[in-house]
RNA sequence: GGCCCUAUCGUCUAAUGGUUAGGACAUCAGGUUUUCAACCUGACGACCGGGGUUCGACUCCCCGUAGGGCCGCCA
């Protein structure tokens, strides 16, 4: 039977990364899951950082943790604060494991006193071996008990000669059954897991034991986690139990897969949310993304903004089995939302790559700003370095907005448009011929559209005249109306590229000399 | 090896015992366009296998099979 439901009120959740390397896509969709949990359910969202690890955990990769959630606006309740970040918030104490030893070292002391804890002094090495014999003869492998019962005068002799040790916690034998809000019905044979290790000293826990203590202590009401964390779930209401402490819901998330179905990680290429963040992916097409890994909806609408994300949240829609990050699929809608932005927006966005690719130069003037990667404001003016011109702000907006509806992520950008910035393009001249045309088919087009083009007067040198004029032109030109044997050239001659905007915007943009010199060198090229 | 989880188009998924098994991405074809993209139309394409339960199973049960996760003095 299933548990009937209880009414979630004013949930606290957590996410509980540690520092110990980039913050990664399966640590965000989980984050966001959270999130959306605590919000729809008008709850508390919490920020821990688990850095029990001391060896491992850096300062750094925090920071790109803290940074990486900040850019996606998943924003946490309580936690570190990221103006702060040497100092906390809140009223439940740091929000740094480390920052915790006072706390720990009560309930590690509570554990030995009652027994329920006690020291071991095997070797690591004993334990290896102990471990890859029991799996060689088919036996879970586990801790065999050769410390815990130790004479109390032993173990204080050990202690005083400093011989290594480590605690570990008597689990009991019985099952442990827990119904996970996702998953369903869960049971474990704690036999099996023999007394596992809770803490390397009396005041440094180990992972089981700091999440438990920390979860009880900042009032954590359900625990939403990889799937990967199954397996010590039981370990840790076992724990609960053997302190006293409620137990929290449980919620367990599949996993993201990479391509060929395992875990995604490194080696599947890019995980780290930065790859993504500096490909120029969009915060608000990732958080969309993301959210359909593993939910859904109840209809077939793929679009959500947060706040609908929000909205439309419930565990019980969240899918049992591990789903495949698909690039495609984040690449799409990844267009969608650029498509959807406003010029303005966009080119604030996108400016800061062509900057990066060394197309244009900000330049400081009064009022402006040095644009960045980050999102800073964007000035008025820039410098072409290649043609020493300045080219204004909406001249770049006009230029990012001919390649709006061709964009899947911002740092494609600078390749699209770098023939806007170039006294010269680069191009073979091949590329100017239009299907069977020959030398002198080419040059006849090359020189009409000189002609026509050299004939507009300056006031009419716009887009939509321009196309009006060519397009009647290369009507009577191309045989059975074929435009493409005068607009291919010119489109080429303007862009050097294969694929580009039409030739009416890009004339338009360049300018009426521009657009002739370009026609000039085209004609220059076939020489 | 032990324990646990999972199983619908290539991928993400809908379906909660009765549907021609629906949608999206990708792919392919057509339309539009000088090109590419966008957009529109269409095509291709799935219930892991075997037993039950039932008048009837993608849906419920069991057994297989396959995939995944976990078995640290990491988290």
């Amino acid at each position: 039977m299933e548990a009937t439901a209880k009414k979630i009120e004013n949930p606290r959740v957590r996410i509980a990364p540690s520092p110990t390397g980039l913050l990664h896509i399966g640590t965000v969709r989980t984050a966001l899951f959270n999130y959306l949990f605590a919000k729809k359910y008008n709850g508390s969202f919490i920020l821990r950082i688990e850095d029990t690890d001391k060896e491992r955990s850096q300062r750094e990769y925090e920071n790109d943790i803290l940074d990486g959630l900040q850019w996606l606006k998943i924003v946490w309740d309580e936690g570190l604060n990221p103006e702060a970040r040497d100092e906390y918030l809140g009223d439940y104490g740091p929000y740094r494991q480390s920052g915790r030893a006072g706390i720990y070292q009560s309930y590690i002391k509570k554990m030995l006193d009652q027994g329920t804890a006690y020291y071991c002094f095997c070797s690591k090495e004993d334990l290896e071996a102990q471990r890859q014999y029991q799996m060689s003869i088919g036996q879970a492998p586990k801790y065999n008990g050769k410390c815990s019962n130790l004479p109390k005068e032993t173990v204080e002799k050990y202690l005083k000669e400093g011989k290594p040790a480590v605690i570990r916690f008597r689990t009991g034998g019985g099952s442990v059954v827990f119904q996970d809000l996702i998953k369903g019905r869960i049971e474990f044979n704690s036999a099996l897991l023999g007394d596992i290790a809770i803490a390397k000293d009396p005041s440094t826990p180990l992972y089981n034991l700091a999440a438990v203590i920390d979860d009880y202590e900042m009032k954590i009401s359900h625990v939403i986690r990889g799937e990967d964390h199954i397996a010590n779930t039981p370990k840790q209401i076992l724990l609960q139990d053997a302190l006293g402490l409620p137990h929290p819901e449980y919620a367990h998330l599949p996993l993201i897969l990479g391509p060929d179905r395992s875990k995604l990680s490194k080696r599947h290429g890019a995980v780290s949310v930065n790859h993504y963040r500096e490909k120029g992916y969009l915060p608000e097409a990732m958080i969309n993304f993301l959210a359909f890994l593993g939910w859904n909806p109840d209809n077939d609408r793929e679009i959500y903004a947060i706040n609908h994300l929000i909205e439309e949240f419930s565990l019980e829609r969240c899918q049992k089995s591990s789903a495949v990050f698909n690039l495609q699929k984040l690449d799409w809608i990844n267009g969608f939302y650029i498509r959807n932005k406003s010029i303005k927006k966009l080119a604030e966005m996108g400016v800061p790559y062509l900057i990066e690719a060394g197309l244009i130069q900000p330049i400081f003037e009064t009022g402006g700003h040095l644009a960045g990667i980050g999102g800073i404001e964007l000035g008025e003016t820039y410098l072409i370095p290649e043609t020493k011109e300045k080219i204004d702000i909406i001249t770049l907006e006009n230029i990012v907005s001919l390649y709006q509806e061709r964009l899947k992520y911002l740092s494609e950008l600078p390749e699209l448009v770098d023939f806007f910035f170039k006294n010269e393009l680069d191009y073979p001249q091949e590329l100017l011929f239009w299907k069977d045309m020959s030398q002198t088919d080419i040059e006849k087009a090359l020189g009409g559209l000189e002609g026509v083009m050299g004939a507009v007067k300056p006031n009419d040198w716009a887009r939509g005249h321009l196309e009006e004029i060519l397009v009647q032109r290369a009507a009577e030109m191309g045989p059975a109306g074929d435009r493409g044997y005068l607009l291919w050239p010119l489109r080429t001659a303007l862009s050097g590229k294969k694929f580009s905007a039409p030739p009416f915007a890009i004339a338009e943009i360049l300018g009426k000399e521009k657009t002739l010199l370009r026609l000039k060198q085209a004609k220059e090229k076939l020489r």
